[in-house]
DNA sequence: CAAGCGTGGTC
DNA sequence: TGACCAAGCTT
């Protein structure tokens, strides 16, 4: 009986979670629940948004730094827009910075400051879809909602032998994720399936001697497993061109502009530059002596790769950019720019020695 | 609703 | 080195 055996995999993992949940800055462990902590909704949105799409050692500093900058809900609403944008750089998927503070701000002015405790109130919010709208509404406030994340999907997929590929699979993985989630603790239950995912059935080669759930698992006994789950094949990447203009005027100040607030890279600090694509048209900021830099800036996005010639200009102390405006050169922070552009960055300062 | 949207780690 | 992958959301 399927009921059965899913039931008592979900008592197998709560038990091994009970032991083995890993220590995470943003987290609650039931030991730590049992002396008294509290779980803050606020934190859990904000880790939560930061792991959509993005590792845990990627996201673990940038945690902490916001935490310490801005420690409330409040006061993240009540933050530069420029400054929450250059603490979120080289996390990248930028619309989710953007949508940060518009969901900070919606809860501040709209909610009295409290998270929703409900799932589909927490799904009205900026940014906040199906995934982050139950793992709040489990994790922080004990609601029995399914949570189904990559980990859970990959999870459920080898623990019911689903031969379905994604994407298309995946309402049937939710479907029965819900199968697996116990009526008890769905918050660390959830948790539990994204630390077993991560840690033991992880993508290419799960460590099922040690699985807590090898008991009942379809993909295991029919030697799947680690084939599992399916996915329908990429298209391959283009790869586009542009040119990046890096301008330092005789003070030292460096010429930046705030990209808009839509698409690739929407709302961060760049270069000017050409658009990107098959033949861009040069674009130069201003009229000036360019000198081409040596190399090239390559970067991948997730649906192109890019290769960037730089060029260099030198220009005095009245110099007027059609676009962009000047950075004082002690204001000017690498870290705060999006990756690709701290490599031109990185390609620049290198080949001038002291740009 | 398929496509747009980043990056760093890993194999 | 390059493809794949990660605690997805929006339009």
């Amino acid at each position: 009986m399927r009921d059965e055996i899913a039931s008592k995999a979900g008592t197998a993992l709560l038990d091994w979670y009970d032991v083995h949940a890993r220590d995470l800055p943003w987290r609650v462990s039931p030991l730590a629940r049992r002396d008294g902590a509290v779980t803050d909704p606020y934190r859990v949105w904000l880790s939560e948004v930061m792991l959509q799409q993005t590792t845990v050692a990627a996201v673990r500093e940038k945690y902490l730094r916001f935490l310490v900058l801005w420690p409330t809900v409040e006061a993240l609403a009540a933050a530069e827009d420029s400054d929450v944008m250059a603490e979120w750089a080289g996390l990248g998927y930028y619309a989710r910075a953007r949508n940060l503070l518009k969901c900070a701000r919606a809860v501040a002015n709209d909610h009295g400051g409290q998270f929703p405790d409900q799932a589909d109130a927490l799904r009205d919010l900026p940014g906040i879809g199906p995934y982050t709208a139950a793992a709040i509404a489990a994790i922080a406030f004990d609601r029995p909602e399914t949570v189904v994340d990559g980990n859970v999907e990959r999870v459920v997929a080898r623990f019911f032998d689903v031969d379905t590929p994604l994407p298309a699979a995946k309402p049937e993985l939710t479907r029965l994720a819900g199968r697996l989630t116990p009526a008890r603790r769905p918050g660390d239950h959830a948790q539990a399936m994204m630390d077993l995912g991560a840690t033991i059935c992880t993508p290419t080669s799960p460590a099922c001697g040690i699985c807590p759930l090898i008991a009942g698992c379809a993909g295991r006994a029919t030697g799947r497993a680690a084939e599992l789950p399916r996915k329908t094949p990429k298209k391959p990447k283009p790869i586009r061109q542009g040119i990046a203009y890096v301008v330092r005027r005789s003070d030292g100040a460096l010429l930046l502009e705030t990209r808009p607030d839509r698409g690739l890279l929407g709302g961060m600090l760049g270069w000017p530059g050409t658009e990107w694509n098959d033949a861009p048209s040069p674009a130069p900021p201003l009229e000036a002596d360019w000198r081409p830099l040596g190399g090239e800036v390559r970067h991948t996005f997730t649906h192109f790769h890019l290769r960037l010639a730089v060029l260099l200009a030198e220009v005095p102390a009245d110099a007027l950019p059609d676009r962009g405006s000047f950075v004082d050169r002690h204001e000017f922070r690498p870290s705060s720019l999006p990756t690709v552009m701290r490599k031109v960055w990185d390609l620049a300062s290198g080949q001038t020695g002291r740009i």
